[in-house]
DNA sequence: GTCGTATTTTGAATGACTCAAAACATGAGG
DNA sequence: CCTCATGTTTTGAGTCATTCAAAATACGAC
């Protein structure tokens, strides 16, 4: 149910490597976001308060944003939906969202190697990243 | 360098033609995003104050709803930018955003007919539609 | 163990947008 | 051309996600 000792010390070595310390809230955060992908602060929040009391949303937001600049977690804003954090892979995939529940699963690039970093005319503009979100059904949600 | 009659008469047709009352914070909105395509709702409203005294924020935000509804037209959500507004064309393009200043440029898709639209894996999802953002330096911003 | 600095806490503030009720204008029908 | 019902806009308040700032605290190098 909760973390193991193991899975703790690999969090934190995680942490140690990008060059920040190691603390509670950053291991509780980090903790949850693995074992949930795709997750908002918000729910982050309410993963960690009952193990970590006088812990806030802000200091979730302060601990996302240190990870998110560090390289540690990817975070991604789908529209009409706050933004969610998933631990940092190196491949270059995208997210399906699901348009009735929300749901949000990975997706491969469509074509071997980052085809979506290639636009046909890019305008003279030097492109560095693509943002691809599919929309659709869940097949939960697929009534029928 | 404003609105001509023929112009405004366009305008208005546009709007009647999805079944909406012709209104003057409509026909103005809809000017303005006419001639300054990826705009967003505090940019429009600036733009439309001086000749509409009396409108408000809110308001655009009512015009952009009723006509994003109607399908004429189509809001992008790029992360770390309010909502921008384009007159809808059919095709399905994407559009490529400069990290350092922010400009929005039009993109077609990558290879012929909309190829974002078939990821490798749907995870058995219905996909129904994609969002594309590119994001680069643009031309001005590439210092060298 | 001590101490400087990074981090978290606490509280307030911002940006972008939505909601609701009241005032108003559009355009269909007479 | 005038009237009236309904669709729109106005006005004002409220929400959500996030950021900012100052004070309190904890990490970990020494």
């Amino acid at each position: 149910m909760t973390t193991d000792v193991t899975d703790a010390a690999a969090l934190a070595d995680s942490i140690r490597s990008v060059g920040l310390k190691v603390t509670e809230p950053r291991v509780a955060v980090l903790d949850v976001i693995e074992r949930e992908p795709h997750i908002d602060a918000e729910r982050i929040f309410q993963s960690i308060r009952t193990s970590l009391p006088g812990t806030s949303v802000q200091a979730v937001h302060g601990v996302l944003a240190a990870f998110s600049q560090a390289g540690l977690l990817r975070r991604i804003e789908p529209a009409h939906s706050p933004a969610l954090y998933e631990r940092r892979v190196d491949d270059n995939h995208h997210h399906i969202v699901c348009s009735a529940c929300g749901a949000v699963e990975d997706v491969d690039c469509a074509v071997g190697h980052s085809p979506c970093l290639v636009p046909s005319s890019a305008s003279g503009f030097q492109v560095q990243s693509a943002e691809v979100n599919f929309w659709g059904l869940c097949p939960n949600c697929q009534t029928g």
